[in-house]
Formats: structure tokens, C-alpha cells, sequence
DNA sequence: CGCTTCCTTCAGAAATTTGTGAAGTTAAGG
DNA sequence: CCTTAACTTCACAAATTTCTGAAGGAAGCG
């Protein structure tokens, strides 16, 4: 039998848990191949894959791989890097960079902000509908704030814990 | 100009907002019919509303309103009353429950870990993979706790600022 | 320069999701 | 009980989304 090392990455146990995380990122509201690269990609062992390895692995074509991968760019999720002379472009994932993709949130949280404090205008301040929009404008903007700081403190709970990465 | 009293529930201006907050939570991963009619019910001045009267301010079919929700009271984003001695049924948006349904994001948080500490295991926790999924797993443990200690800080907050709902 | 490699874009096929009408269910009111 | 009101469920039609194959660029390499 073989020793468990890194012959271990069997391709079929990979995914397995590739698919079985991916799902509930889908149900989460990711959009499926999305998913499915970037848990790709924080299974693989360097957390960097090329077009072609992405792929190969999941099974897809090299158009599916293109656009999941502008998708995970545009939502700061994946990076892309290219390979000094050469045609091949390589996609990493950051270890921290993906927690940082949830602060990104932020931006998300700014636009219901805005659309609230025009729901508030709108419907007038002193209703009971205006209230009740402000107080979830209210309950939005505390979010935010802790959002923040929250971030912070993982920072340095994480280097106590796993040294800077 | 006019006095920004009731008068200002023109049906066009609520609807108008309605439309366009429900279109932020949709891009966020929110199915639509559930995100319009929270949304509706977020904006009514009682925090009640009827199925007909969703089904007539949304210009939606009786099934349709069935569906959204029943998606909403799974998620716990509103809860469902009995008008005693009628058939109609009530659905009331809760000030707070919302916000709590965010605390529900925790069931779901639960189950990312339960995933990753799968992928841990299988991949071996001395794998650089295993040790990626690793430290992605801390990070969630870790936003579980935090998340309950902000609710808490905002009930405070909240009570401060708004007194007890 | 032209060839080759790799990625992207585009149009369309396939699959999934979504909303409706119609029939079914439950419960009030005569 | 029978009628009527209100919501729910179901099957299907419609719209949307998703993925592919094919054609179209950019960039190294000879």
C-alpha cells in the first residue's frame, strides 16, 4: 500500500472534494464554474494552475475556463499572473487575498446603502416605512464599520497562529 | 411643495424603489420573486401585507407569491401569520428578523467548515493544499464567532440609537 | 515576418430556472 | 353539508443562463 504523502493526490479524491465544496459555494450563489475553478485552484498544492490544467482537471473547455476565470478576477478572488515568456497565463489563489475578497463585500454593501437612503427620501423620513428603511440603513453601516475592523483582527490572529503566510 | 407626509405613498414612487433595491439583492444571489416581495414588504408603512395585496402592488399570479414566500420564511426573512377567524394569510417583515436571518448565514457557514475540514483530512493536513484549506477553515471558525459577538454589539447599538423596537 | 501556441470572443445549442394557469386542498360561513 | 374564499401544488411554457465548438487575436520563437 502506498505511504500517505503526496502520492496521496489522487486525482479522483481531489474531485471529490473539489465538487462537494463547490456545491455549496453554488448554493451560495456563485455561479457554477466559478465555483468549481477556485476551489480548484485552493486544492491544488502551489494554488497556482494553468488554463490548461484547470481544464483538464474539471473537465471543461478552454472557453468555460476563460470566462469563470474573468468572473473570479473581477470579484478580486483569483489573480492572474502571466508566465515570463510564455503564452500561458496562470491563475493563482492568495491565501489571503480570498479573505479579502469578502471585504470586498464592502462595495456590494455601499450600493444597498445608497439605494436605501433613497428609499428613506423617497418615502419620507417620518413614515413608518422610512423608518423602518433606516434602521436597516442603520443596521448596514454598523456591518460596515465592523466589517472592517473584524478584518484586522483576523490579520493578526492569523500571524499568531500561522505566522506571516 | 408638498409635505412629506403620507401622501407621499404614491404607488409609482414606492414601486420604483421596490424595483430597484430588489435588483441589488437579486445580484447578490437573491432569487428574484422572493427579493421583490421582500423588498415590497420592507416599503409597506404596516410591515404586513396579504398575498393579494403582494400579488397586486407586484403584479405577480397568487402562485407566484406562494412560492417567494415560502423561499423568505425558510430563510426566515419574514414570518407567516394567520389573521384569526380568515382565510387570509399575513406576511410580516419583522424589523429584526432580518437582520438575524443574517445570523442564519451561520447554518451555512457550518456547513462550509463540515466541507472543508473534509478536504483537510483527505488531502492530507500536511499537504500545502491541506494546509491552504487549513488556514481557509480557521478563517471561517473565526467569522462564525465574530459574527455573534457583532449582533450582540448591535443590539446594543440598535437600543441606543432607536430604543427598543 | 510567418508559424505556432494559447487564450478570448461569439453565436448558438442545451439545460436550468422561473412564472403562469388550472386543479386541488383547507377552512370559514351560511 | 354545501358554498365560497384563499392559498398551495403541479405540469408546462417561456425566458434566462450556461457551456461548447469554431473562428479570431496576441505574443513568443524561429
Amino acid at each position: 500500500m502506498s505511504e500517505p504523502s503526496e502520492a496521496d493526490r489522487d486525482p479522483e479524491t481531489v474531485s471529490r472534494f473539489v465538487e462537494h465544496f463547490a456545491a455549496h459555494l453554488v448554493e451560495a450563489g456563485l455561479p457554477r464554474m466559478p465555483a468549481r475553478v477556485f476551489v480548484a485552484l485552493l486544492a491544488s498544492d502551489t494554488g497556482v494552475l494553468t488554463s490548461a490544467e484547470l481544464g483538464e482537471t474539471l473537465k471543461i473547455s478552454p472557453a468555460a475556463v476563460s470566462g469563470a476565470v474573468r468572473y473570479l478576477a473581477q470579484q478580486h478572488m483569483v489573480s492572474r499572473e502571466r508566465e515570463p515568456g510564455s503564452r500561458r497565463e496562470r491563475y493563482r489563489v492568495h491565501g489571503d487575498q480570498w479573505y479579502e475578497a469578502l471585504a470586498n463585500r464592502d462595495a456590494v454593501i455601499r450600493r444597498w446603502e445608497d439605494a436605501l437612503r433613497e428609499g428613506v427620501t423617497s418615502l419620507g423620513e417620518a413614515t413608518p416605512a422610512g423608518r423602518r428603511l433606516a434602521e436597516t440603513l442603520a443596521f448596514l453601516e454598523f456591518v460596515e464599520k465592523e466589517l472592517e475592523a473584524m478584518m484586522e483582527r483576523w490579520r493578526t490572529h492569523r500571524e499568531e497562529r500561522f505566522g506571516r503566510g
